[in-house]
DNA sequence: ATTATTGTTCGTAGTTTTGCGAACTACAAA
DNA sequence: TTTGTAGTTCGCAAAACTACGAACAATAAT
């Protein structure tokens, strides 16, 4: 009785706060435009594109790959990254579903 | 010539990032998401919704007023919350924004 | 005046993030 | 073998995040 406070999230609610803290940041934004525009996806290209260090471009490019969100491929000398597609529509699908979440009632706030 | 390391983020990036990271914690989009479905929302219904402390709560729904995305009303004793309708379809339209880009060429990762 | 209700703010602690330079790896070229 | 290129990883520091209990503020009820 009482209150159940062994409530957690939902998978679905850890899944879209994973994407959306892997977007969370400019830079990162900012790798995802350019790989979902231009494909031409070295790390060099990109680390062009930032006002910051490789080492710094790295770590953003290892926390987007770990959220699924692109992928790497080793092209000697070179690394080539690109958006991971499957993901990236299983993203798009996330945020679409929670922003046409419909009211059921209207009693709030004015 | 050189790199023009002066470059910084544009204000879109900047402000889908900031969206993006108030949506990156699983409490604040259970929070976004109970307050776009139901608008019954007084902190202690929010509260009950979470597994963590009130103090804790407090601190999410401040993120997340500062990001814009709700807004709060006191109504003594209590205090009433809602999703700021202005700014969230301005969310939602970056997203959708953000995830529509299409591709300009396809020469990358397989 | 005291007590209860509803949240916020404060102080604190531990973790994570962001950023950098330096060191390192892997391969190719000279 | 030495040098160069392209990135990653390491080690560190500063800042931000997450979380909590305790203290506080504001009002209403006793």
């Amino acid at each position: 009785m009482e209150n159940d406070k062994n409530k957690e999230y939902s998978i679905d609610n850890e899944q879209l706060a994973r994407f959306a803290k892997a977007m969370g940041h400019p830079a990162r934004i900012t790798i995802l435009n350019f790989l979902a525009s231009l494909d031409s996806c070295y790390f060099g290209d990109i680390h062009n594109e930032l006002p910051i260090a490789k080492a710094t471009v790295s770590q953003h490019l290892k926390e987007l790959k770990d959220a699924g969100l692109i992928q790497g491929e080793i092209e000697t000398p070179k690394v080539k990254y690109c958006i991971n597609r499957e993901n990236w529509e299983k993203a798009q699908a996330y945020f679409e579903t929670f922003f046409s979440l419909k009211k059921e009632k209207t009693t709030c706030c004015s």
